[in-house]
DNA sequence: TTTGATTAAATCGCTTGCGATATAAAATAA
DNA sequence: TTATTTTATATCGCAAGCGATTTAATCAAA
């Protein structure tokens, strides 16, 4: 048996497993609001800055179009976002929040910040703890990212 | 704009970008041998503990039946592994490797480990980084693992 | 022993994620 | 200008993931 095939010593399993976990953690919340995780993603980038080319959805989340484009056929289904054609280039798809999609961001900060913080009263990790994950995973994304 | 709702501020979506982004690395490689990560997390799973029930590998891995199935199904067709109905109770499935699941044991062994090393090379995480990130990862899923 | 609860897998429907390919507009070259 | 290449999205097909439900076998209780 080789030490390097073994589950418990990959860091790659550890991360799979954590986000998914994490993933459902905020299920329940994003329930509330009606989306789901990668969608609550999208909505965050729209939150921080609107009228964002599908181009530059993809390229902060990592993600290709590939798998944007129906990730926001479905938001704009549910009425959270809208999308129109630029005007100088045709190609381009404009993504904006819709009021809805707007109004959502009060309601995620008063559900999901303190739901998650009970979810996660329980981790015996403190705010250093995380700062330090937080820069090591970004080692390893800077490292792989494409 | 509320800083918790931040993209930069969440370590699950770095947890979630990175778990992407080590899949993505390991594809190549895992190409060779014909099979994708969670496939190999499975077969991982066996090589450690040839003969689990499909309710052994679920909690392994920490997914359920509704996703571990379909997968053993695939591999299965691929000749990876069998399943056989277990003798006392035949609600159980008894999964096992075949003598293609074995033998790709050491052709995994010559290709992943060296390779995922060539890719995270340019990473500049040491040992004690990584084994600082698995106990705290651990502790992520030790407090959300249902 | 018959009934009701529990358990092990499987199935269904839907959202993601992604490689590969297609489409159409824009930019560049000839 | 016409042809070629590049760019921005979209589409397609398949493998995961997962909540909800189903099926079948086992167990527990009456």
């Amino acid at each position: 048996m080789h030490e390097e095939l073994k589950l418990d010593n990959q860091v790659c399993f550890r991360l799979y497993s954590a986000a998914r976990l994490v993933m459902q953690a905020y299920a329940p919340f994003l329930g509330e609001l009606g989306i789901t995780y990668p969608q609550y993603l999208v909505m965050m980038v729209l939150w921080e800055q609107d009228e964002q080319l599908v181009n530059d959805i993809a390229h902060r989340l990592l993600l290709g179009t590939n798998t944007v484009t129906p990730l926001l056929q479905r938001m704009e289904k549910q009425g959270l976002i809208e999308r129109r054609r630029g005007e100088q280039d045709k190609r381009q798809q404009i993504v904006s929040l819709t009021e809805k999609g707007k109004e959502m961001e009060e309601r995620a900060y008063s559900i999901i910040p303190s739901g998650m913080g009970q979810r996660f009263s329980a981790c015996p990790l403190g705010k250093d703890d995380y700062k330090l994950l937080a820069r090591q995973v970004d080692e390893i994304i800077e490292t792989l990212k494409p």
